[in-house]
DNA sequence: GATATTTGACCTCA
DNA sequence: TGAGGTCAAATATC
């Protein structure tokens, strides 16, 4: 794969010192945002003031979107706590989008290079490197016949659609969405939906960003008020390491993000999702990561029939993989997480569901995912 | 009024 | 240069 890379020797540890140095600042000024808004949120609202209250979680919502923003700016590999290796070989086995048409898609040229842009000067190019370091993952929907296909699909957040574009080769037009929240509280969340050439009632739905907005779908039940919770993950290792482990670890966020009882089958080859539908609807999800460094090959997460909200039954099968956006450059030292955030504005309680250590989800995972039980259809 | 969508112009890359 | 992505003015919806 492509990699150009100048500035590596000297200029380059020196950067990369740098910026360990600025992303750890920044870490820690997330974390301790966290902290806040943990506190914030079993601070019992002042009766008096339930504006105020909204207002805190807002601001400190605010706080974080921008650590998050920032540290995504910065990202591209060799955040901070990097301390494993890996063979670079393998990133470059990009696996693009499985059940994408071979003409159109992305994976992204294998144009990465991260520092490469920050040397530059910003203006331009700073736009230019924060679009490179976002991940994108993409979810293949189908649509059944019991499901009214309106909107692209409501997946529980609220997009705002901002283009619409002709695609060449594509049947159908591609329509840009961004989160709503974007200019409130500056997620910087978009999507992009497109109808499937072949099979009209899929829709091809590429996530790009994370969520750092307050919008969440309602958490079930669990939301008590300790401390304590239940899925969450082990308490990391001192160090974000990031390794097959975590990658594993994402996976279990991602299953749990799907509401309990719910059937899961991971296999390690996503080529088969046929779940016949038992009932009314079926939607076929097909989630194609990026950003997963140490190459899961590609895993699949399969999902076999679980109950919605509505009685509808859908079926779906999670396939991540690579995208081409993963940069080439031979050290590529990312600190993925499998972050799970989600604290409700709607619901009095903001279920802040982690322990303070939980470290970084700089751009994370598609986890934030879910099919919900309250936003889900309808 | 604010807020969403449509749509052609504009920008950025390859 | 053109395909893909975004902006923003006009328009629609409430």
């Amino acid at each position: 794969m492509a990699h150009h890379h100048h500035h590596h020797a000297a200029s380059s540890s020196e950067w990369e010192h740098k910026c360990g140095g600025l992303a750890a600042e920044l870490t820690a000024g997330r974390e301790v945002a966290k902290q806040l808004q943990l506190i914030l949120s079993f601070t019992p609202p002042q009766p008096s003031s339930s504006e105020q209250a909204a207002t805190r979680e807002v601001l400190v919502q605010k706080i974080l979107a921008s650590y998050e923003n920032a540290l995504s700016m910065l990202s591209t590999p060799r955040m901070m706590p990097a301390q494993h290796h890996h063979d670079d070989g393998d990133i470059g086995t990009v696996v693009m989008m499985k059940s994408s048409p071979p003409g159109t898609r992305s994976g992204s040229p294998g144009s990465e290079d991260s520092d490469h842009d920050l040397f530059k000067d910003t203006t331009s190019s700073r736009k230019r490197n924060c679009r490179k370091s976002i991940p994108r993952w993409t979810h293949q929907v189908r649509v059944g016949p019991g499901m009214g296909l309106e909107g692209p699909l409501d997946d529980g957040f609220s997009w705002r659609k901002y283009g619409q574009k002709d695609i060449l080769g594509a049947k159908y037009p591609r329509g840009y969405y961004r989160c709503t929240l974007r200019n409130v509280q500056g997620c910087l969340a978009t999507k992009q939906v497109q109808r499937s050439d072949d099979d009209s009632t899929v829709f091809e739905i590429t996530y790009r960003g994370r969520h750092t907005c307050t919008q969440s779908q309602s958490q079930s039940p669990s939301t008590s008020s300790s401390p304590a919770p239940n899925n969450t993950v082990p308490p990391p290792p001192s160090e974000p390491a990031m390794t097959l482990a975590a990658d594993d670890r994402q996976h279990e966020q991602l299953l749990l993000n799907f509401r309990n009882g719910l059937n899961v089958v991971v296999t390690d080859d996503g080529s088969e999702f046929d779940c016949s539908p038992p009932t009314t609807a079926t939607a076929a999800s097909t989630y194609a990561g990026s950003l997963f460094f140490p190459p899961p090959q590609d895993a699949t997460v399969m999902m076999t029939s679980f109950s919605a909200p509505t009685s509808s039954t859908y079926s779906s099968v999670y396939h991540h993989s690579f995208s081409g956006a993963a940069s080439s450059s031979s050290n590529e030292n990312v600190n993925i997480s499998y972050g799970r955030e989600q604290s409700t504005t709607a619901a009095a309680a903001p279920p802040v569901d982690f322990p303070f250590g939980n470290m970084d989800h700089l751009f994370d995972d598609p986890t934030t995912f879910t099919f919900d039980n309250s936003g889900f259809f309808s």
